[in-house]
DNA sequence: AACTATTTATAAGA
DNA sequence: TTCTTATAAATAGTT
């Protein structure tokens, strides 16, 4: 829709990404409130823009949505055995927070991976620019800092982050109540 | 869009209100899929039908959008109150998990602005070997090694987003009169 | 922020 | 229901 055809692929120039990214999410969001009033549909719609800026419609409200979507999936975690109600209330706030780390350490890890792939592809164009540029002694790499950082540091971090296996056995039930082991 | 104007209201007829359900929701993902790539977003869409029958899109996984939306909300670490000793080993653990899991936060907010850095940069690097091939034809596919690369990454993500089965060794047992371990 | 030329989505019809 | 088509709506590039 618009002047040209737009091909589906992450726009290179931060303005028009930036401008793009107002004109669709408003658009997004308008079409999720749409299709939520005509079909009588339970709608959430969450989007993070690429500077980390939270932008949401529900219909209803978000943490029913989110409640919902996760009842409709088996819980993974299983719950913590508890004596009496208090303790089941904690336990149950324990479990939930194992959940969450748990997504976000995976998230992170996913990150430094595609930090790692991404740095890469620069990398290897900005070794392509400089053969490009090799008779023109003048040419310096524009962002050394930022390559050198990432050869210190991604590599440690890597390894810091690899998953974690996370296991209860039998016997580790029966000495501790709440078997609980965070990574 | 159509033969007609629609009053966005609840469609009365079954038929239709399905049919269109049908029909927007697909174009509701479709531009959701488009967001999250065109401007580098992350995107998480929920969508119940009328019949309860869930329909869903994230570009990343539903749970770390999940997660990423709880972290930007409650941040906030308050101590427990309890009123015994086991109560306030229950408490600390959660204290604990709380600080751990804010800190993995913190450090994937961090990455999430790194990697939206080191994007830019590469988008910018490319542009200048474009220019620098202006005069050759030859230069077209200026995303390639980014598909490749989505192709490599996904499937690692699948693996990574497997539950992971939790874990006690013997030394994290005598540790912790929780069961506790920390890594 | 507006403006439109176009593309895209889709309501209704076949 | 799936396909078609006229039309409304969204929006890319421009000013």
């Amino acid at each position: 829709m618009g002047r040209g055809k737009l091909v589906i692929q992450r726009i290179d120039n931060t303005t028009s990404r930036q401008v793009t990214f107002s004109k669709r999410r408003s658009g997004l969001i308008k079409k999720a409130r749409e299709l939520s009033i005509l079909c009588d549909a339970q709608v959430g719609l969450i989007i993070f823009s690429s500077t980390g800026k939270l932008y949401e419609f529900a219909n209803t409200n978000m943490r029913s949505v989110i409640e919902r979507y996760h009842n409709t999936h088996d819980c993974v975690l299983q719950p913590i055995p508890a004596d009496d109600l208090k303790d089941q209330l904690l336990a149950n706030e324990i479990t939930d927070l194992k959940r969450n780390g748990g997504l976000t350490r995976q998230e992170n890890i996913e990150l430094y991976q595609k930090l790692h792939i991404v740095k890469q592809e620069n990398s290897d164009l900005r070794k392509k620019l400089n053969g490009t540029y090799k008779e023109h002694q003048a040419y310096q790499q524009p962002h050394k800092s930022i390559s050198v950082q990432s050869d210190r540091y991604i590599p440690v971090r890597l390894q810091l982050s690899q998953p974690q296996p996370l296991n209860i056995d039998a016997s580790a039930r029966t000495t501790t109540k709440l078997g609980l082991q965070l990574h």
